[in-house]
DNA sequence: TTGTAAGCGTTATCAA
DNA sequence: TTGATAACGCTTACAA
């Protein structure tokens, strides 16, 4: 049995499609009677609009594309709920799609999207995209894009951005602080603005003190948890580092087994600051100082802003930056 | 400027647009340099196919409904991933949704893939699920359903679950072979086929060991590592139990906390098994032992039944069960 | 091999 | 307040 449409309704009660699918889009050109008659057999008949032929005909849809690298990532998993929290009270729907860190993924689930009129798109780019044509070419055709957390300037649009570079300043601040004088930084694509700005943060923390930048300190390609224990083991047996300061916080795990498996205790001998504030990372022993963002904040904002795009027509190409806090536990302060 | 359509390529080569659209969708009628004619214009103006459009006009989508209660669980997010694996490369796109854990949301959720026509959904309910009308009116409507993990014998189509039930025998067997006697259950709501099924493979281990089962060592609604810590506290508080299966990681995060809470020691004083392998079980100190699922394969023969579903039109009602493995980690062995 | 024409389900415009 | 009609972009008999 086929699915009800507005033109069985209409047959069922003798008036016309149009005057249907009038009372059912709440116009008020149409009797309270008629409207009532109408909600009914359509609640009779299981009816379920078809919102590829409403899209289609008026010309816009009601869905919304999101982007993000993983869904399984504690900050982007909060976005995407923030975001629906604002999205789907407004009457619009998601359709979340990952690339899982790659950009040949990324460019198809863009290009799915297109094909999908998305009425407007949410997105925090990959690892390994260092070239954004094909994120600018989503604004080239009009749809409205905003930019979250992993975020490129040459991209029209506004951007939500966590402010990584003070929270790198506040981590490796406290670090020096606590006692700490030779800490390395193990981070992501520098191409990335995130990991970018976080190494500015870094540098900037230690020439305030005084502190010397030295090239060997600086790991790329250090953001997995595997990555981060090669990375730290090479470290410790190379330098005379004294403490860690990691872009994200699975490398942050990978640094400690490392600094643990060479007979070394954190904070102790080491101390380790992450980002990202993970759910494992208060779970660890000894508990993670790490930095924490505002995900709520962000996919707030970046909601309420397509809709203002969508809605208004608004053409803003705003940076918000969103504070983040240092949460310091227990691996980074000496004693 | 608007998006290009068929009929601007048609116009633009002086064909028809039935032509743009045989050479496009790769039908054999069309002569090989017209197709190459085709493609080039369609390349050169950016053409983007309205699939909109075009599933209305077909009368089926590309656009597989995935439903679940969460997609920040390791559980889950593995399984959309494995989907992913197999759907892409078929062809079809994921529309991802959430119950966040309630039952309202899903019904809305099951609305909005219905209203988007989508071909198929694969989906795992949330846990204050206890009636499946909603569910079943999916089915009743003729679209391919498949179950995974969460799921009810009472809806038609291929329900694709891990062995709760031997995963929780194995975990209280260990239990019980390491020298615990009084071993409590830490579960969710038992209309839950998960939980119900654990919970029975709870029992036959104690059964089989000629261990008596005692009311109150079983605590419903002991499922986030908020209500595990509570529950456990009374627990040991009121009882003389020495060990806890708990039906999922959080609530033995909870647990331990609780038992650690009171001066007593995991494994020594009280054994604590978890079930899930969320990635901080092996990163808790002690470790976590724990029961791990293969979302991998979950997935992976969700996507693939579907697929047969849809595209051979096979009437399966199968109930497959998938594999776990008992993780023996530190906090189930005493000494 | 290509063109013609109808129709998928909905909605906007205009007329009644 | 309701109806008639056309159109959104695409596909598919059927005809040429």
């Amino acid at each position: 049995m086929k699915r009800a449409t507005i033109i069985d309704i209409a047959k069922a009660l003798g008036v016309t499609p149009s005057t249907v699918s009038r009372a059912l889009s709440g116009s008020v050109r149409v009797s309270v009677a008629t409207r009532k008659k109408v909600e009914e057999k359509a609640e009779e008949l299981g009816y379920q609009p078809n919102v590829m032929a409403s899209s289609l005909r008026r010309g816009r849809s009601d869905t919304i594309g999101m982007l993000v690298p993983r869904v399984n990532r504690h900050f982007f998993s909060h976005v995407i709920s923030a975001v629906e929290q604002i999205l789907n009270p407004a009457g619009y729907n998601l359709l979340i799609c990952q690339s899982y860190e790659r950009l040949y993924n990324e460019k198809l689930a863009l290009q799915a999207l297109l094909k999908n009129r998305v009425a407007g798109i949410i997105m925090s780019h990959s690892m390994e995209t260092d070239n954004f044509d094909h994120i600018k070419s989503i604004t080239n055709e009009n749809i409205p894009l905003i930019q979250f957390d992993r975020a490129s300037a040459t991209v029209a649009g506004p951007r939500i951005i966590n402010d990584n570079f003070s929270g790198a300043y506040m981590a490796v601040k406290h670090l020096i602080k606590s006692g700490y004088k030779r800490i390395a930084h193990l981070t992501g694509a520098l191409s990335v603005n995130v990991y970018s700005e976080r190494y500015r943060g870094y540098r900037y923390a230690l020439e305030e003190a005084s502190l010397p930048l030295l090239e060997e300190y600086v790991l790329e390609e250090a953001i997995t948890k595997e990555t981060g224990f090669e990375r730290t083991r090479q470290l410790l047996e190379t330098t005379e580092t004294d403490a860690i300061f990691c872009a994200g916080d699975f490398s942050a795990i990978g640094a400690i087994q490392a600094i643990q498996s060479l007979g070394m205790k954190v904070p102790d001998d080491i101390g380790v600051v992450g980002f990202a504030n993970e759910p494992f990372a208060e779970l660890l022993t000894p508990k993670l100082t790490t930095v924490e963002q505002n995900a709520y904040d962000v996919g707030n904002k970046a909601a309420r802003a397509l809709i203002e795009i969508i809605e208004k027509g608004s053409l803003i190409t705003d940076e918000e930056i969103i504070p983040v806090r240092l949460l310091v536990r227990e691996s980074s302060i000496k004693f």
